[in-house]
RNA sequence: GUCCCAGUAGCUCAGCUGGAUAGAGCAAUAGCCUUCUAAGCUAUCGGUCGGGCGUUCGAAUCGCUCCUGGGACGCCA
């Protein structure tokens, strides 16, 4: 359980019988208690905005009403020193100063799972993300779909969902097609014969080596074959390949999936087929023009989208209409879509194939994230220098590190487009927000480790009265809320959060280590309750930094 | 033309279900290392919250409208 949940539990229950010991409102009048942790410091602990919301119900000002709330408050009951009626209305509490004095202990019990919550109640949630066609390298777009869905899913299971990631491989489809007949024409080049690539081919240094790699190993076997079975035989061959490079740059990067779906199944288990006599079922599907249409514009869709083209294959949406529809009957309660800025328009008409289906869309969420720029000496980098087209995800972890671009690519709301700047991500300098989180760390971990080669343990037994100034206090409150805050990320999708939060943990250890000294020798008993605030920060420190992917140096 | 995202300090962005004097970082300026890592800290400077109208006791936040930037509008995936 939560120290501060705790806390505020009991301060909102004191309120609500004040109300009704005031006469102020019936029970079911009283909306939900709202606490706000004020900015202004002389605003007390907690500022309650529940005068000015009665002023209505009660037909009273809000001043007065607060003046017949704080009588009634039993201050003894919820811990509280003071309480000052303040501005319009707010009724601001000030808390005794030992209010927070299990946060630290509870810190130190959980260790590493800190910060976990039941919050979630173990509703089960799939996240779809990255799901990149393999025909090529993993660039920056996906990159931050990449940061973002691992990250998500850890704030998820943290705050207690029950959490599986999944990558949908388009391994059926036009694409993959071409991806074939461009191998095959790599494949005869290598052999030293004529053969063009392909109008709409992938034209990358890898399918080149692909091809090499097959003509050392098969020689001309391939080439007297029949085509399909040729091709078919390229293209699982390809496929292999790419996704195997797929895979080492998220291992690399950190990302890791439970379940790979592939599309092609939806085929072979004729889970297509099942859709779409679903869909036609309800009357959701009519003939036009040689092609067959669903109705998407009976859910708000702009405009009708074709199923079947004229030459008999499905278009894109078909089978990923089958995999949502697969995906839900797996029994999530939640099934979210990461994807990039440029599949939005694709939101509206999966949200109404999937009504189409029967299902609620709130099962169905989509994230969009927006694009990346890259920076590099103030200008805009367009592309890879090294290859001449998008930069790479491989390109950029080796030039600034992994840290660094999960760190870049989480500290932003996913909504806003992000500007990257390569120059400050490679930097070794205070300007650097990865570093200067990891540094506060480092500086704890030093600090630890000193304390005990001069004898002080790092023990449960510590006196938290003695943690008095206004410091500590921040840091004491600021420990205090992390479940809370990976809580309301969960709830809101927003894992930038945690990266906001660990930053300003990081300030307040900062500040803190600057104004006061942790290991005194003449003064024991301060330094003990000291260490043990270090050791929480510490602790939290590598919990929220753990959530997001990154580590936590004991040096730097 | 329709839809989505954004418009807050010189720059990059926070601002939670509307709340008290709108916050950080960078940049600029001035300080702090005989004391646990100066990859740090402290202070100062800096804003008609894109414009207008409306709802409200109260609007950066909600609604309408206009303007600007980016993206999407395929029988591609």
């Amino acid at each position: 359980m939560n120290t501060l949940v705790e806390v505020e539990e009991k301060v909102k229950q004191e309120i609500i019988t004040a109300i009704l010991e005031a006469n102020l409102a019936e029970e079911a009048q009283i909306p939900s208690i709202v606490l706000e942790k004020p900015k202004e410091k002389s605003h007390g602990d907690f500022a309650a905005n529940i005068a000015m919301q009665l002023a209505r119900v009660a037909k009273m000002p809000p001043r007065k009403i607060a003046e017949k709330i704080v009588e009634k408050i039993n201050t003894e009951q919820a811990n509280i020193e003071s309480i000052e009626i303040a501005g319009p209305g707010f009724i601001n509490f000030f808390m005794k100063q030992d209010f927070l004095s299990n946060v630290i202990g509870t810190i130190l019990d959980q260790e590493k799972n800190y910060g976990k919550t039941d919050a979630g109640k173990n509703k089960r949630v799939q996240v779809e993300f990255v799901s990149v066609n393999p025909t090529g390298d993993l660039h920056l777009g996906h990159a931050r779909g990449a940061a973002f869905g691992d990250v998500l899913c850890n704030v998820f299971e943290t705050a207690g969902y029950d959490v599986e990631r999944e990558y949908y491989i388009n391994d059926a489809g036009n694409q993959i097609d071409q991806l074939a007949v461009s191998i095959e024409a790599r494949y005869f080049q290598a052999l030293g014969k004529e053969s063009d690539m392909p109008e709409d081919g992938y034209y990358g240094e890898d399918i080149i080596e692909v091809g090499k790699q097959l003509a050392e190993q098969y020689k001309d076997e391939w080439v007297e074959k029949d085509r399909e079975e040729r091709l078919a035989f390229f293209r699982d061959y390809g496929l292999q390949y790419e996704l195997g490079k797929i895979k080492q740059d998220l291992d690399a990067f950190g990302v890791y999936f439970d379940n790979w779906f592939s599309e092609m199944s939806l085929y072979k288990n004729d889970k297509i087929k099942e859709t779409l006599e679903q869909l036609d079922q309800k009357g959701y599907i009519y003939e036009d023009e040689g092609a067959t249409w669903f109705r998407s514009t009976d859910f708000g869709d702009d405009k009708d989208r074709v199923l079947i083209k004229r030459d008999g294959s499905y278009t894109y949406l078909t089978p990923d209409i089958a995999y949502h529809k697969d995906k839900l009957e797996r029994g999530f309660d939640k099934v979210i879509n990461i994807w990039g800025a440029d599949h939005h328009g694709y939101v509206n008409r999966m949200s109404a194939a999937i009504q189409a289906l029967g299902y609620s869309t709130e099962k169905f969420g989509v994230n969009i994230i927006q694009l990346v720029n890259l920076f590099e000496n103030g200008e805009k980098v367009r592309m890879s220098k090294r290859t001449g087209k998008a930069v790479a995800l491989r390109e950029l972890m080796d030039d600034v590190g992994v840290d660094a671009v999960r760190y870049f690519f989480t500290m932003r709301s996913s909504d806003s487009q992000l500007d990257f700047d390569i120059d400050l991500a490679r930097s070794k300098s205070n300007e650097n927000p990865v570093f200067y989180v990891q540094y506060a760390h480092a500086r704890i971990c030093t600090m630890l480790v000193q304390a005990e080669e001069k004898g002080f343990n790092i023990q449960k037994e510590f006196d938290v009265s003695l943690l008095t100034t206004d410091k500590e206090m921040d840091l004491l409150k600021h420990l205090a809320e992390f479940p809370q805050m990976i809580a309301e990320a969960a709830k809101r999708e927003a894992p930038y959060r945690v990266t906001q939060y660990v930053y300003d943990l990081a300030s307040y250890l900062h500040s803190f280590y600057n104004a006061e000294k942790v290991i005194d020798e003449q003064n024991e008993a301060v330094t003990k309750a000291r260490i043990a605030l270090m050791k929480a920060v510490q602790i939290t420190i590598a919990n929220a930094l753990r959530i997001l992917g990154i580590s936590a140096p004991q040096k730097m």
